[in-house]
DNA sequence: TTGTAAGCGTTATCAA
DNA sequence: TTGATAACGCTTACAA
């Protein structure tokens, strides 16, 4: 290492170049980056001589140099439009990040991650990605019900994989749940794979246009109402984020699909929107608990409006789980610490940035157009639900 | 738009180069170089054709073939080196990251966010990305008490500036805070500077080898210091996080000096570290509240633990804030939907990361090392504090 | 199996 | 004020 301070500051080490390391291992600079790249070509003997040099030498490609002749510029994005205030709270993209940085560092590929506003400066920002040619391909998060993003990427030629899956709900919500894998097994299964152009040549794929990752979200709904409708639930109320998205329409979708099969008041087992914010989480409980006949379960979409609400209950003196009974999409940290601890839909959510990231690979690597489904949230029963009151 | 479909998806559009720009304008590629660059040596009437022309076609810089000739990659690095749990809970980093962005974006400069699992992965990743040209600068977050990064990157000549400044205590904790800024001074205020360099030889710079922009949690730590002391709090106990970085080793010192300046008990106003999880908050929390004379208040360092911490109290009967006061460092929904509502620091966490990417941009324009301060915390008081009870 | 040379898109250095 | 032309570091035909 060279001397540290000022010295060191000013005048930088020189990176070694292939020529560097070819004129050290007496050989072209063709013979190195044949050598280097695993690409025929080149003997035994001279690859080791080279792979030693570079070694020798630290050298790591340049990856502009690397870019610009054609090769793939080495990084991937991902662009989050939401307001700076939401993203703070919420646990899920951070761990989502380092799922996909997972699988993503292991090839090399850096995660170019921006933050803006709106839609229309998230698609801004895909043209100039692409124009630039500063990424591979991009992960598309929050996807909408009118989403103009997969066609834009599609026209683009962009690689693209969409997280959280598509604004229809799954399959077919009356089909029964054959073999569900449970959420227990080994995280090596495959995950279930649908092939909408081959396998499936009738159904709507989600988004035709782009491959999909998403989360079972009408399922995992209907393990919420299982619960609570064995416990005796029969006032349910499912307080839900952002009514754009995708996930949150599959979600009020299921809760309808699901109270009906139960014979259930539509009028007493409904869903409120939100902004996913702690306030609007508060203020729709509040409403909710001011009703003539208040609901005896809340679902809240994420652990932040959870948390936010059992507050509500708190300050009104109404005992959770003995008068109303909650659950948080999503658990967290949060969810354990408060009083009593909250029963929660557990995801992998790193899994699932794996399973995003590792789905992008097959699309630049040339695979076909598919929709993935990650593994199935599970309900931790903690102590937020139990019997609903007498009446 | 060209049509979408699976044609456009196999055939991507081709990306106009400046060698297009130059056909259509009728003039050579080094001019439209120099027109676009806002460089001298073309005509105001070549330049304004040469401009309209680019926005025509849609043309953005190859980032790699601007790259590679020699100019910037357009691209900072930050990578964070905590376990994926620690990540999540945090609302800190996702802030830091928006502001940051806010202020590269707006010069066109990508982000590289990179989620790491130690500190020897972060050098190793320093050592890369500058091998491969792939970043201009890095911001280096969490920084420790005896910390190999400033040494790595001076070294290597990468551009840097240490977010959260160093681990000694500011200027000098006996003089006077004179002109305190006050928090409600507006954003646009420019933040005190020192540079070590030219003003204050004889002072150790925090870090010799890099520019540093950090929250004075010394004075943070004296607010919170005044308004327990002031309430009439004598047992005070400081539950910390980590024990290796800079700002916990501030923040300990300055509880020392606070309660020696005011003659308190050292054994009975200290800290105790921890790994910032609601675990271990608890956990320490649960052993405070088992001693012979329990603090009656406590600061944690993170909103998590404080959580955390009032559940344990609630557990235990303990009213909050009658037998127990609590504070948090750092603000987020959390305190304000936990019940009571939790007296929080409040920090301008965007804003920081906002003062960061300035500083480091002024890093990369030949500006001199120097060591910034952050807007200081205030003290956000609520319900969770109030007189200790008698005795 | 090896070396030579062209090209990727930009910036920078020259003459014209 | 312009327009060739040579880098930058790498990949990749193509020739030896």
């Amino acid at each position: 290492m060279t001397a540290p301070g000022e010295a060191a500051r000013r005048k930088p080490a020189r990176r070694p170049t292939i020529k560097d390391i070819a004129r050290r291992a007496g050989v072209s600079e063709s013979a190195v980056s044949f050598a280097l790249n695993d690409r025929p070509g080149v003997s035994q003997d001279t690859r080791a001589r080279v792979r030693r040099v570079a070694e020798e030498l630290g050298w790591q490609a340049n990856s502009a140099a690397r870019a610009l002749s054609g090769e793939r510029a080495g990084a991937m994005g991902l662009v989050l439009a939401r307001p700076a205030q939401t993203l703070g709270v919420e646990s899920f993209f951070l761990q989502l990040v380092s799922g996909i940085q997972e699988v993503l560092s292991a090839r090399q590929i850096a995660l170019l991650l921006q933050v803006v506003e709106d839609l229309d400066t998230e698609c801004a920002l895909y043209r100039r990605w692409w124009a630039e040619r500063r990424v591979d391909g991009v992960l598309v998060v929050d996807p909408r019900t009118d989403d103009p993003r997969p066609e834009l990427l599609a026209a683009l030629g962009l690689p693209a994989v969409v997280v959280g899956g598509p604004a229809a709900p799954g399959p077919d919500p009356a089909e029964p749940s054959a073999g569900e894998p449970s959420a227990t097994e080994p995280a090596t299964t495959e995950p279930a794979v649908t092939e909408p152009a081959t396998t499936e040549p009738s159904a709507t794929p989600p988004h035709p246009l782009l491959s999909t990752v998403w989360a079972d979200d009408a399922k995992a709904m209907a393990r919420i109402l299982d619960h609570l409708y064995g416990l005796g639930h029969r006032r349910i109320v499912h307080i839900a984020g952002l009514p754009g998205l995708a996930h949150t329409a599959r979600r009020i979708q299921s809760l309808r699909t699901e109270a009906d099969r139960r014979g259930l008041d539509r009028r007493q087992v409904h869903s409120v929107t939100t902004d996913y914010s702690d306030a609007e989480g508060a203020e729709a409980t509040r409403r909710l608990l001011d009703a003539a006949r208040p609901p005896t379960a809340i679902v809240y979409d994420n652990d932040v409006m959870a948390v936010a609400g059992a507050s509500v209950a708190a300050e009104r003196g109404i005992p959770v789980p003995g008068a109303l009974s909650i659950v948080a999409w999503d658990d967290s940290a949060l969810c354990r610490v408060t009083h009593p601890r909250l029963t929660a839909l557990v995801r992998d959510t790193p899994g699932f940035g794996r399973l995003a990231a590792q789905e992008l690979l097959a699309v630049l690597d040339g695979g076909p157009l598919r929709t993935v489904q990650g593994e199935l949230p599970h309900l931790e029963a903690r102590e937020s639900t139990a019997m609903p009151p007498p009446g």
